[in-house]
DNA sequence: GCGTATGATTATAG
DNA sequence: CTATAATCATACGC
C-alpha cells in the first residue's frame, strides 16, 4: 500500500508529458520481460497521436489485443478514480433536502402522494369531518373539492410516472454508454455508479418541482374550498341580540367560559354552521372579534352598549339599583367596581376598558 | 358598485 | 393552549 500513491503520481506526471517512463515500472521481483512489455506499451501510447490515422487505428487494436491491456487499464481506472473522485467526491452526500422532506409530507397528508384513490377521499373525508365538527352537509359541499382533488392527484402521479420513466431510461442509457466506452477509456464501476447518482439528483430536481406545483394547487383548492372566509354567512339577529346581551352585561369581563359558551351557542341555535367551524369556536370568534372592536372604537359602540345595558336592566327587575347603575350611558368603569371578584381574570382588559371610558367620559 | 360590517384565519406572545 | 391584533373575504345596506 505504501507504494501506491508514489506509483500512481509517476503515471499522471507521465501521461502528462514524459514518453520515458517505462524504466519507473516496478522493479526487482517483476521479470526483465514484463518490465519491457509494460515500456512498449505506454511508448506506444505516447506516440499514438503522432501518427496517421490508420496506423493508429492498428496499433490500438494490437494494444487491445495485448495481454498485459487489463492489467493496466485497472491501474488507469485507479488512477483516475482516485484522482477524479477525490476532487470531486468530497462535496457529495448531501442529507434528505428538507424542503423535499416537507413537500413530500404534505403531498401525504393532503392525499395525493399516499396510497389509492381509496385512501385519499378517506383521508379527505377525514380532514373534513375533522375540520367541520357538525359537518352535516358537508358531504355534498366538498364532493366537488375532492373531485378536484382526486384530479390534481391524477395528474401528479401520471407525471411522476413520466419523470421517472425517463429517468430509468436516461439512466440505462447512459450507463451502456459509460460500459460500452469502458472498453476503450479507464472507467471505473463506481464512476457510473456516481454518474447514474447524478443523473438521479437532476431527475429529483425536476420531480421536486413538480411536487411544488402540486402543493401549490392543493393549497389553492382548499382555499377555495375549505377556506370559511369564502363561506361566512352572518349570524341572525336573534344570535347576535343574545351575544351581545352576553357581552355588554359581563363588560367588565366579556370572557365567557366553556360552558356559558356552549350555553350561548345553544341559545343562538347556531348549530348548523355552513362553515368548517365548530359552533364553540364561532362563539368564540365572535368574542374575540366583539372584544377587539369594541376596545378599538368604544365611542361607536356607546349606543349599541348602552341600549343593551338598558334592556338588561329591564329584565333585571329585581336588582333596581345596579340595574340603573348599568343602565346610566357613562358608567362602563364602574361595573368593575362592583363585581370585584371578577377583576382576577382579564385584568388587562379592565385596564384598558377602564382608561378608554374614562377618556371617553371626559371628552 | 362601493363602503362598512362581520365572521374567520393567521401570526404572535404569554 | 388562549387572547389579541392584523388581515382576509364575504355579506349587507345604500
Amino acid at each position: 500500500m505504501d507504494e501506491q500513491p508514489r506509483l500512481m503520481h509517476s503515471h499522471g506526471v507521465g501521461m502528462a508529458g514524459h514518453p520515458g517512463l517505462g524504466q519507473h515500472m516496478p522493479d526487482g521481483t517483476e521479470g526483465e520481460g514484463r518490465k519491457q512489455d509494460i515500456g512498449d506499451i505506454l511508448q506506444q501510447i505516447m506516440t499514438i497521436t503522432d501518427q496517421s490515422l490508420d496506423e493508429a487505428q492498428a496499433r490500438k487494436h494490437a494494444l487491445n489485443c495485448h495481454r498485459m491491456k487489463p492489467a493496466l487499464f485497472n491501474v488507469l481506472c485507479e488512477i483516475k478514480e482516485k484522482t477524479v473522485l477525490s476532487i470531486r467526491g468530497a462535496q457529495e452526500e448531501e442529507p434528505p433536502d428538507p424542503q423535499l422532506m416537507r413537500l413530500d409530507n404534505m403531498l401525504l397528508a393532503e392525499g395525493v402522494s399516499g396510497p389509492e384513490k381509496g385512501g385519499g377521499s378517506a383521508a379527505a373525508a377525514a380532514a373534513a369531518a375533522a375540520a367541520g365538527g357538525a359537518g352535516a352537509d358537508n358531504s355534498a359541499e366538498h364532493s366537488d373539492y375532492r373531485a378536484k382533488l382526486s384530479q390534481i392527484r391524477q395528474i401528479y402521479h401520471t407525471e411522476l410516472e413520466k419523470y421517472e420513466q425517463a429517468c430509468n431510461e436516461f439512466t440505462t442509457h447512459v450507463m451502456n454508454l459509460l460500459r460500452e466506452q469502458s472498453r476503450t477509456r479507464p472507467i471505473s464501476p463506481k464512476e457510473i455508479e456516481r454518474m447514474v447518482g447524478i443523473i438521479h439528483r437532476k431527475f429529483s430536481s425536476i420531480q421536486m418541482q413538480l411536487k411544488q406545483s402540486t402543493c401549490e394547487a392543493v393549497m389553492i383548492l382548499r382555499s377555495r374550498f375549505l377556506d370559511a372566509r369564502r363561506k361566512r354567512r352572518n349570524f341572525n339577529k336573534q344570535a347576535t341580540e343574545i351575544l351581545n346581551e352576553y357581552f355588554y352585561s359581563h363588560l367588565s369581563n366579556p370572557y365567557p367560559s366553556e360552558e356559558a359558551k356552549e350555553e350561548l351557542a345553544k341559545k343562538c341555535s347556531i348549530t348548523v354552521s355552513q362553515v368548517p367551524v365548530t359552533v364553540w369556536r364561532q362563539v368564540s370568534n365572535w368574542f374575540g372579534n366583539k372584544r377587539i372592536r369594541y376596545k378599538k372604537n368604544i365611542g361607536k359602540f356607546q349606543e349599541e352598549a348602552n341600549m343593551y345595558a338598558a334592556r338588561t336592566a329591564v329584565t333585571a327587575a329585581s336588582a333596581s339599583a345596579q340595574g340603573s347603575q348599568a343602565n346610566s350611558p357613562s358608567t362602563p368603569n364602574s361595573a368593575g367596581e362592583f363585581r370585584p371578584e371578577q377583576r382576577l381574570d382579564r385584568s388587562v382588559w379592565l385596564l384598558l376598558n377602564q382608561t378608554e371610558s374614562e377618556m371617553v367620559q371626559r371628552v
